[in-house]
DNA sequence: CATGTTAGATACGGACACGTATCTAATTCT
DNA sequence: AGAATTAGATACGTGTCCGTATCTAACATG
């Protein structure tokens, strides 16, 4: 609890700078982020987020009415916008260069717990579901191996019919299934395995290299 | 809310007849997946699981000192024990009949939304990631693409340096995914593909048929 | 029937959060 | 400097939940 009574940047005493507009939105957001990956969104209230980010409830009803409005609004902001710049001769390196994207960018320790809480309650929130998949996912675009994949098909390198909406989820698929599975991320090794025992095969590019394992 | 006011099995009225021993503990299990699948595990409370079970709080606490000792006892003793039992000759249909099962015991509204529920809690608590896997998963076994994989190995019908931790969790993967994704669970037509497309061409055997995908 | 065991009901003090209202203080702009 | 805007502080009544304590009622057993 003692974290609870500390602001985003550490600071416990009373400010006497006042943080204005986006300033304060941007540490409103950053407070809400934590709040949510330290104790999930089921206990996520407003005057924890206010209480870390060192303000008001106040500045916090005048733009919102509800804790998740903050954190959507958060994970839309800071969603990573890098997204895989495939080349035409490498598609194996492109994969493994698309998934450490992801596992840098999505599942961050702070992002990707946030991301997997919202994920959660979305189960039981339809409106929540609608919400992130529509304002942050397609808004923010982020295929990952997708985009590599119909990148190579343009460029004849792949039998367009071999993509399909499952050969798409392999790499996100099994990458999400380890940072459930395990404490970690995804390892660099772990990365190359997926890409050469799962979606290589999958799209008709057996791989020559045995296989790496889970190290 | 007025579900809250309601005892598992539909009475409102306060009961004479009271259950002991067993047949109250199985009340209370009910209860506590209940309202874990309908308000997450971060909003699970004593008094909202005793109210649906229609007991008192002190029935639970002689029993349990938190919701989650429930919620892990339930799971336990809910878990689906039937396994893939997987024949000889017919690998593809045996995974199939695996991720179905999987889907039909696992992923079901319920349980599956409990299961999910923990897992994302277990993401801040290693306690309780370690109970889920040691109590839960590792006490049940429960593996199902897995099973059938390492049994045609046996049989010699599968390369066993084809069987990894990756292609172990292939099928698996992808059917988590689809829920997360989708507010459905995987049809027939998504299983069957989710075998076609991923997991045998993983294994190395290449499929004739055309890729099902996603109806 | 008497006794022992278990279940249920309820009170209690304390903690926490909600959302609103009100006022003061700080900052920006003219 | 004064006015307008925004941020911060705090009070408030209400509701929910916690965990403990106490007591009565129901049930099982000898």
């Amino acid at each position: 609890m003692t974290d609870r009574n500390r602001t985003a940047d550490g600071e416990a005493q009373r400010r006497t700078r006042r943080r204005r507009g986006a300033e304060l939105v941007a540490a409103i957001h950053e407070a809400a982020l934590d709040e949510t990956a330290e104790h999930g969104l089921g206990r996520l209230t407003m005057e924890g987020i206010a209480r870390r980010a060192g303000t008001a409830k106040t500045s916090l009803y005048r733009r919102w009415s509800s804790p998740e409005d903050i954190v959507i609004e958060a994970l839309y902001r800071m969603y990573p916008m890098e997204e895989p710049s495939p080349g035409a001769d490498d598609l194996r390196g492109d994969l493994i260069a698309a998934l450490k994207l992801m596992r840098d960018g999505l599942m961050q320790p702070i992002y990707g717990a946030v991301m997997g809480a919202v994920l959660e309650e979305a189960r039981r929130r339809p409106d929540l579901h609608k919400r992130l998949y529509s304002d942050v996912f397609d808004a923010r675009g982020g295929r990952f191996t997708r985009t590599v994949l119909l990148h190579y098909a343009e460029h004849g390198r792949i039998d367009p019919a071999r993509l399909t909406p499952v050969v798409f989820d392999i790499g996100e698929a099994l990458m999400l299934k380890y940072g459930v599975d395990m404490f970690e991320l995804p390892d660099d090794a772990y990365i190359d395995a997926i890409v050469d025992q799962a979606i290589l095969p999958a799209i008709g590019h057996g791989h020559e290299n045995p296989p790496s394992g889970r190290t």
